[in-house]
DNA sequence: TCTTCCCATTGAGGTAGATCAAAACAATAG
DNA sequence: CTATTGTTTTGATCTACCTCAATGGGAAGA
């Protein structure tokens, strides 16, 4: 039996069904305890607030409990783009590390909650801890290959190509987190998905009328069910070798 | 004088005259010494050559002494794409500790020397060093940064805003190593130019014919020169305003 | 000097995706 | 239940960039 103390309520890593996903593993009970002080609390935010605005002063980056995030980027002359879609067990504000504010807007598609975890305190811990400094490094170094791939999407992929490989690694995520292999709801706008992709929404919805044309998947509105998952994969690796 | 040992031929970060903009600022005498470890050779690296391959075994990231390299990504269906241009003083690499292997190539574009600096080597380190330790993370937190700026550039500009865009970055770069701010040598080819802009080779061409017509730049080749970087910062922030 | 190779430029025409516009649909409030 | 608002779909046209093709130029070697 756990105690129920007020600390206990209030934050427990390692008690939290997430935690393989956002903390080191195999640590000892001593360790464990220790990481369950880097939260200093959770954070509620509700659907369409933000979590934190570009420019704000960093102090703390967050692991999502539950709920779905978009990060977007914004230029001088106020384009802003969708850099990346975050859910439940990922982590955000990475990238106010280097000039100690954030360099992004982080905004909640749905109701969500949050550990706040203050970075001076991951510092910290992790002189003592090796095993949560090498997490950490593992975390940015994740968020890098992540972009990377993102800047092969937008760089060397067509439309349809951008769609397939965007669904795919949402259902990829979502089922390494339990939900199914097929079916997702989008939490997303067509015009986030497009703006994410480097497209129109007009372009992305007829994306996804072809997809469902061709029996690929199925949509109606934000309820989605691929069909034929490796005519999926097909379509992201075709480079038109098929028609 | 410094004692001419095979250790100080060898390596010596405290007397690099790159040491502020890969290591990190105000370090004790002592610390310094330790960090000078943390180099394990250097290594000469010719032009066209790789200094590691996507999938190689990852053990080191490196620091950028002379030359000027390309990173590139590629697609299960063999597609690729430049996802960087790095050069003296930036470090390449960081990539490849979530997986323990590189996720990217690393390709000289002329002759060139890197300090090879072992990761665990790093990681043992940054447990006595705290400002080492935060200088890894503000190391990976800007490569997130700069990724960032390039999922926007290759998301939301087109063609002329993203060379203009890219030429500014270059001569900032170079500019902050010493260089001129207004002429610069490329160092990569059209086509790599146009891979990394996610445009063709002839698009670039043509996009550095308007630039000269409308005498913002001078090009002769691989030779460069700002006439109205003013232009190129308005190019860049132009979204349809002015024609 | 001439040859070869690679790289860059320029032109003409085609196409994927943008843009503009309208209608269908769902969600929420009144 | 109706009105309102935001989202999505679909159609028609336009255009920025791609593709294909030819030419030109610079560098390295014979």
């Amino acid at each position: 039996m756990i105690p129920i103390t007020p600390t206990a309520i209030k934050v427990a890593c390692s008690n939290c069904n997430l935690r393989e996903l956002c903390m080191p593993m195999g640590l000892s009970d001593q360790d464990l305890d220790r990481i369950d002080q880097l939260v200093a609390s959770r954070k509620k935010i509700k659907k369409g607030d933000f979590l934190f605005h570009s420019g704000a002063p960093f102090k703390s980056i967050y692991a999502i409990r539950t709920g779905f995030f978009k990060t977007s980027v914004t230029t001088e002359d106020g384009r802003d783009q969708v850099s990346g879609f975050q859910m439940a067990g990922e982590i955000i504000g990475l990238d106010g590390i280097v000039n100690d504010h954030h360099a992004c807007d982080a905004i909640a598609l749905e109701d969500a909650e949050v550990c706040v975890m203050p970075f001076d305190k991951i510092e910290q811990l992790s002189l003592e801890v090796k095993s949560l400094q090498h997490h950490v490094h593992k975390m940015m170094s994740r968020e890098i290959v992540r972009e990377n791939s993102v800047i092969l999407l937008l760089g060397s992929m067509k439309a349809e190509e951008r769609l397939a490989a965007f669904l795919l690694n949402l259902v990829q995520r979502l089922h390494a987190r339990g939900f199914s292999q097929t079916e997702l709801v989008l939490r997303m706008t067509r015009e986030e998905i497009g703006s994410f992709l480097g497209l129109k929404l007009e372009t992305v919805s007829r994306a996804f009328s072809k997809f469902a044309e061709d029996g690929i998947i199925d949509v109606k509105q934000r309820n989605l069910k691929i069909m034929k998952p490796d005519a999926l994969k097909l379509i992201v690796n075709s480079q038109d070798k098929c028609i």
